[in-house]
DNA sequence: GGCTGTGAACGGCTTCACAGCG
DNA sequence: CGCTGTGAAGCCGTTCACAGCC
């Protein structure tokens, strides 16, 4: 069976722990490794791991395991993140900063294309090595570099606006931090708000709220 | 059927959308909302948000909808974020800094108790008006505040150790944007990697990947 | 008539059990 | 014998359909 019509998304997000570990296994000079192995690095089941796995092709060797190597390059393409696709970044406050620096330090596969900023201040500066545009370039850079993902980091009021921009430009997946919900019909949106996130920990925080084990789907 | 043993993890993380959208229509006047309102707000089914509240209880009037006063104040009381609990953040770096300006900016229902920063200059300043703690104090300043949520904001190297100081301290539940699998078997750890985000979202980027719906579980 | 609350049906992801190779 | 690959079973969350109230 190979690439049926629809991945599980819970396999997509699972995928790129898998690349963590197998990366941290290859800088340990191993060479192959088994579901099992893998299954203590991630804490996922083997069965899950090989399934995930399977989706997409036979990696494996029977009574041996995965080529770390083969399998790490085999995620990176699944992922699309073998040819460095370029990232479009807007808002370079703290958050968008932060990111950049992610992307700098670690090797992720993904490079920063364009950075844009309302601010014209921050517009006319560099931020982490990039030079920072205005946000009423988005559209035209975006369409012209060809750039297909894009993060949002500004603050909620701003979001709506940056948003059609980048769709106007093309982007086809967009990572949104700001606390709105932004939806489209053929371009893929991941909205991720940090207060959000914060106040659904502050459940299991709570004496009779959690059972004291981990998140299922992180 | 009031609160089952188990509440499913996706209608927690619902839960501080809904409040989202309740505080916005009772900043705008809105005394009364139904599920199918807040389902156009939120793109969830009208049916999900219903079966979600009544996990908890009965909040709506039949014929009417829910009062968008008391559905907040609900929501707030099982989160666990009306009584206002303290966070401990661990890593005053950029997104440490970035995540401190959302809370103070937004009222999210959660006070920041405590700032720690392994850096010597870091932890003599202030950031965002925060004082900031030496790294070697988090145990014992989180038994003394009685602190239960905390959230990792560290590089890799740094997270385990602060993770076990956090724990040592008596934590219940930790989010951690470190790239490392943090686990604990009675502290509720939610691993939430940037980078790895951003290289999931690299799959529904590219040409034939994505099918440009949105993500369904956030 | 409108809207909530909820058992039943459905679908999709995970776990199980094992067949298939090395 | 070890480990992968995979149909089958199980489980959990979502959707459906409708009963119950206002």
């Amino acid at each position: 069976m190979r690439e049926p019509r629809r991945i599980p998304p819970a396999t997509i997000a699972r995928l790129p722990l898998y690349l963590r570990e197998l990366e941290e296994l290859g800088e340990a000079g191993q060479d192959v490794v088994s579901s099992r192995v893998l299954s203590e690095l991630t804490q996922f089941s083997s069965e899950q791991i090989r399934k995930d796995l399977a989706y997409f092709g036979a990696f494996g060797r029977r009574g041996i395991g995965y080529s770390v190597g083969h399998l790490a390059a085999a995620i990176r393409r699944i992922l699309g993140i073998a040819e460095e696709p370029e990232l479009a970044l807007v808002g370079a406050g703290r958050l968008g900063t932060a990111l950049l620096r992610y992307l700098g330090r670690r090797h992720a596969g993904l490079s920063v294309g364009a950075v844009f900023d309302s601010d014209p201040g921050k517009s006319m500066g560099q931020v982490e090595g990039h030079r920072v545009l205005p946000a009423s370039a988005i559209a035209e850079e975006v369409r012209q570099r060809k750039i297909r993902l894009a993060a949002i980091t500004v603050p909620a009021t701003a979001a709506q606006e940056v948003f059609a921009a980048l769709v106007e430009g093309g982007v086809q997946a967009v990572l949104n931090f700001a606390p709105v919900k932004l939806k489209h019909p053929s371009v893929f949106v991941h909205n991720l708000d940090l207060a959000t996130e914060l106040q659904a920990l502050a459940y299991y925080g709570q004496a009779k709220g959690g059972t004291g084990r981990e998140r299922p789907d992180a």
